[in-house]
DNA sequence: CCGTACAATGTTTTT
DNA sequence: CATTGTACGG
């Protein structure tokens, strides 16, 4: 029997909350003061309490985090705690849906759709309402699905987000109104949700039957809730339904962390919480226990330069540490160059790969990084980016088992037509009708088409569903996946004759990822709520000795000794998208705030000088705002280490010190800059902050080098 | 009505 | 540059 020894390496503060079960409760949490392992063990102390770990419900980001926390307490009580109930909210909806979307109408059976789905259904209903052709300034697909997101998640009407967001489609108004309503209708009639209905449709039943909060509240008494930041509206709300018998929810949160902005999510959402739940108490952890004291100061700053105010100031217990080192690349080759030295250097100093991680704003701009590391053999695992279930044969596939599941997700079986040969959008549509307008059961509809429609392959496909659905129970989910592959195969290979050979191994490893599913329907589930990225797939095997490249998004809640960030230059970190609106900026602010709170003992941060832009060639690159509000106090200048033969080169040519590109330099009138280019020994370009690009002679401009 | 060849367009972050 | 829409021939 284990005991709670554990509780002794915790803080003050963090025992408080651990000990603090009944009741609703808010803790605002800092980058790094343990605010995990808190969780762990509060989950930990609830089921050596007595708690049953199946009434104990745990929402993270993600449900890799959420498992890898069950495990955690469990290695500390050494008792089971596997039963406790772990996931997103989406996962939790998803599932309770499953039990009571029959309260709304929906079968048990339903369909999600991810983003590219909700795209395609948009499309088809954009197209059969007729407001693809005339209309030339017509939304598209992709900005109607994000206009409908931000009605639902943050909670406006059509007309604000129309005249805040995007004024030029005002006049299509009514157009765009009729079509999320079909929208709308349309996927209540054909059993599909995409992500946000499953949001909206669980909350919408919590709402309207006071039995369900109590059959719900009996089976989850503890609910905690992890990166409480980023939630939106719908999910405090949920919240709000799934406590209201027992009041027994806690939620972790930083507000100087929310980064979900786009998706709905307010930071502002955290100090709701006391307003959703009366008599909540609240406890902060401010003490970090992360990263060193230099890279702390460098956190600090960063989140001071904020227009809001935060909840917290951070301290830590690890003093000192080297000041994080800047690097201004010449261009992204060599940035990428340097980056791939440094770990080097760092691996035979006996820090792991796994240790390291490079994060940056977007996953395009690890492109160059990547090639670099593939030409010198480090091997690394990349996060964010594309997600396997994007790519075309991945969701061709994956449509032809979605029919299967339910056969009333006519998107799917769109997708699926099209792909046969002789078949396009007018045939399918007839073949959807008929399959539509036929009470019969699914086997008789599809005997029915065979006098319809006179197609090779679309007996082929007739001839694997009526296989398939007479043996759907016999079948184990790799079978099934199995038959499907032998029918898609010659579709397959007609379609991407140019490099299907490169795209099945992804079928293949999609199909041995379905061993371990009992059903197709489980796996389906998964794949849309827990996406897959493409690298996961190839290299689960090395994972410890990789090197991790990740978004900073998707670094979110993790940790590594050395941390780089780069492609810190204005448009790409901030983003282009996101400098016109202060809100945004903030939001690009915290983001940075997260990537350099990720570091424990060393952080390095890179930009290019200039980088290369598809029709404008090669471009300058100015310098992120973010670091040139940083005094210069913080941080250490890198350079390479001189070789002889340079030495021997300045030596000569004169006594004022040599200066080169990217040297932080003062100048008694323009202050600090920096050097951008050297023109001849005495003349070269200064950019400084406060006047710009100046071009200076060495013989008079009394210029000091810095650092 | 289908498929293909060509032109245009606009590039984030994710459940 | 890769996707998405348009024009045209079969």
């Amino acid at each position: 029997m284990a005991d709670l020894s554990f509780l002794e390496e915790l803080n003050p503060s963090q025992q408080k909350v651990v000990k603090t079960v009944e009741g609703p409760l808010l803790v605002i949490a800092g980058a790094g003061s343990g605010k995990t392992k808190t969780l762990i063990c509060r989950m930990a102390y609830l089921v050596y309490q007595g708690v049953n770990p199946e009434k104990i419900l745990l929402l993270t980001f993600t449900r890799k985090a959420a498992k890898e926390m069950i495990d955690r307490a469990e290695e500390l009580l050494k008792k089971n705690c596997q039963k406790i109930s772990g996931g997103t909210f989406h996962s939790l909806c998803q599932y309770m849906l499953r039990f009571y979307g029959y309260l709304l109408g929906y079968n048990s059976n339903f369909t999600i759709l991810d983003r590219s789905d909700a795209e395609d259904l948009i499309n088809l209903l954009k197209s059969s309402l007729g407001f693809s052709d005339k209309k030339k300034r017509f939304p598209k697909k992709d900005t109607l699905v994000s206009i409908y997101s931000k009605i639902i998640n943050q909670k406006k009407s059509l007309e604000e987000i129309l005249s805040s967001e995007y004024p030029q489609f005002l006049d299509y108004y009514y157009e765009i109104e009729k079509l999320l309503t079909e929208y709308t209708n349309y996927k209540k009639e054909y059993q599909l949700m995409d992500y946000d209905d499953l949001l909206v449709n669980w909350l919408s039943i919590l709402r309207q039957y006071p039995q369900v909060r109590r059959e719900v509240g009996e089976r989850y008494n503890f609910i905690m809730v992890d990166e409480y930041q980023d939630t939106n509206y719908l999910q405090g709300e949920i919240i709000k339904y799934m406590g209201e018998i027992h009041q027994n929810v806690m939620v972790v949160g930083d507000d100087s962390q929310s980064i979900y902005g786009f998706r709905g999510a307010n930071f502002r959402n955290i100090f709701e919480f006391p307003k959703l739940f009366s008599n909540t108490k609240i406890i902060k952890l401010e003490q970090n226990y992360r990263s060193t004291q230099a890279i702390l100061d460098l956190a600090n700053v960063i989140i001071s330069n904020s227009k809001v105010k935060y909840t917290k100031n951070l301290y830590t217990v690890k003093k000192g540490g080297e000041r994080p080192i800047l690097f201004r690349a010449k261009d992204e080759a060599e940035s990428s160059k340097f980056v791939a030295d440094r770990i080097l250097e760092l691996r035979e100093k006996g820090i792991k790969l796994s240790q390291i991680a490079v994060l940056f704003r977007s996953a395009f701009h690890s492109f160059d990084l990547e090639m670099e590391l593939n030409k010198r053999g480090i091997p690394f695992v990349k996060y964010g980016g594309l997600k396997l279930l994007e790519s075309a044969h991945i969701k061709d596939f994956v449509a032809f088992l979605k029919i299967l599941v339910n056969p009333k997700d006519y998107l799917a079986w769109n997708r699926v037509l099209l792909l046969l040969e002789g078949i396009g959008p007018k045939t399918a549509e007839r073949v959807i009708n008929c399959l539509k307008n036929s009470e019969a059961s699914l086997k008789t509809t599809i005997e029915k088409l065979k006098y319809h429609i006179h197609s090779k392959e679309l007996d082929r496909l007739i001839n694997l569903y009526t296989e398939l659905l007479f043996n759907f129970h016999k079948l184990s989910t790799s079978e099934t996946l199995l038959k499907v592959w032998e029918t898609y195969y010659p579709i397959f290979q007609r379609i991407y004759y140019e490099d299907y050979n490169k795209r099945e191994k992804d079928i293949e490893s999609l199909i041995s990822l379905s061993e371990k599913y009992s059903s197709v329907e489980e796996f389906l589930t998964d794949l849309v709520l827990e996406p897959l990225e493409v690298e996961e797939t190839l290299s689960t095997a090395k994972e410890d000795e990789c090197l991790v490249l990740s978004t900073i998004h998707s670094a979110k809640g993790l940790e590594w000794h050395t941390v780089f960030i780069i492609s810190l230059i204005e448009g790409r970190f901030p983003s282009y998208y996101s400098m016109q609106k202060e809100e945004e900026l903030e939001e690009e602010r915290r983001l940075f705030y997260v990537a350099v709170t990720r570091a424990r003992e060393k952080l390095f941060l890179v930009a290019p000088m200039t980088i290369y832009l598809p029709g404008e060639g090669k471009v300058l690159a100015k310098l992120s705002r973010f670091i040139q509000e940083i005094p210069l106090s913080l941080l250490n200048y890198y350079k390479e280490p001189l070789k002889t033969q340079d030495l021997a080169g300045t030596k000569t040519v004169n006594e004022v010190p040599s200066f080169k590109i990217g040297d932080l330099v003062k100048h008694p009138y323009f202050g600090e800059g920096e050097i951008m280019e050297i023109i001849s020994p005495e003349k070269i370009k200064v950019y400084f902050e406060k006047k710009g690009i100046t071009l200076l002679n060495l013989k008079y401009a009394p210029l000091e080098k810095l650092v």
